[in-house]
DNA sequence: GGTAACATGTAAGCGGTTACATGATTAG
DNA sequence: CTAATCATGTAACCGCTTACATGTTACC
């Protein structure tokens, strides 16, 4: 066996547990609290990425049951807060890539009667207005922990709030009226 | 074997034959200059889907070769054209899914050296400032095709445009005051 | 006594990418 | 002659999701 190498949901859950999150639970937990807007992972995937890092010293895992109940909790090494660092300052192409069925589907939508094709557009901008309520909500959190010094995952929230914001108002733009569409700035 | 069942890339490249691509090799070049921004497709995907497509006689391919290059080359069935509206029509849970290495990093940049971290930010927002380069550079095709009728292909365009063009302004701010974010509309 | 949340994990399978393999044609 | 583009395909592999399996604890 090489050197062990890591990809980036490994990379997602070192950091995480710098944050404070210890345990696979927890770690999974504040993933969907906090950059689920742009990142996901699964059970599946933590558990095993934990004992990854564990193993290559990057985390240190003890066990720490409450009661019956398993646990297993970790704390970041140092090697594992330089390993990050390093991951961090890492020249890699980062292509923005987005998979989205509903975009395509829209595309298409001249294909469809134009009933059909308003409930499309109207299904993509009731998904961006939700998305911002839901990051709305999260806000004041971020916005603490940027007073106290933290200010990139504030950043990040307000990336994800201003573009779908931006989509909201081509759906709106367009349901007024699509022709106007061209007359674009 | 059952009925075949068709994934979202099946009727992807079922979409662009009807959008006039008749060849795989012309499906994956038309995927680059439209749907690129939320789509890819990989030729790997491409032949095995039309070989799958044609077997369920949802396209009618025949040997076109050009001279001693061989080639296929496809149309769409009135089969096909129904199962895609089918589809376009279909009620599916369709999240918007971002999965993003860029946008995580720079959710943990707190952990960097403020050079290093801004260095960051700096790349997010010149892929954001070269996505709308290109985008822009598409526009004019997809206006005179909105002319003509289709409409739908430019609503994704512009979707695109301004949603990056948000992420930049976010980023603009930023990097001009990075704490004054928190004192937004 | 039941439901929700806590907690950890495995197995199978899908969808997709990368790398490879092959060869023809066109433009410089 | 050589590089770019046209054109089609396969094999191996990776990352991730889904579904499953198991059991505990807290709350109503």
């Amino acid at each position: 066996m090489g050197p062990a190498s890591f990809n980036s949901s490994d990379y997602v859950v070192l950091g995480m547990v710098g944050l404070g999150a210890r345990s696979g639970y927890e770690i999974k937990q504040t993933v969907e609290l906090s950059i689920r807007f742009f990142w996901t992972i699964s059970p599946a995937q933590v558990y095993p990425s934990l004992g990854k890092l564990e193993r290559a010293g990057l985390l240190l895992g003890r066990d720490e049951p409450q009661g019956n109940r398993p646990r297993r909790v970790y704390e970041r090494t140092p090697a594992g807060t330089l390993a990050l660092r390093d991951w961090l300052k890492r020249a890699e192409p980062m292509p923005f890539e987005l998979r989205d069925i509903a975009m395509v589907k829209l595309f298409f939508a001249d294909a469809l009667e134009s009933a059909d094709a308003r409930q499309l557009l109207a299904q993509i901008k009731s998904r961006s207005a939700e998305r911002v309520v839901t990051l709305e909500a999260i806000r004041p959190g971020a916005e603490e922990a940027a007073r106290a010094g933290s200010t990139h995952p504030l950043l990040t929230l307000e990336l994800g709030i201003a573009f779908h914001q931006a989509m909201l108002e081509v759906c709106r733009r367009f349901e007024r009226c699509p022709s106007e569409i061209t007359a674009r700035t």
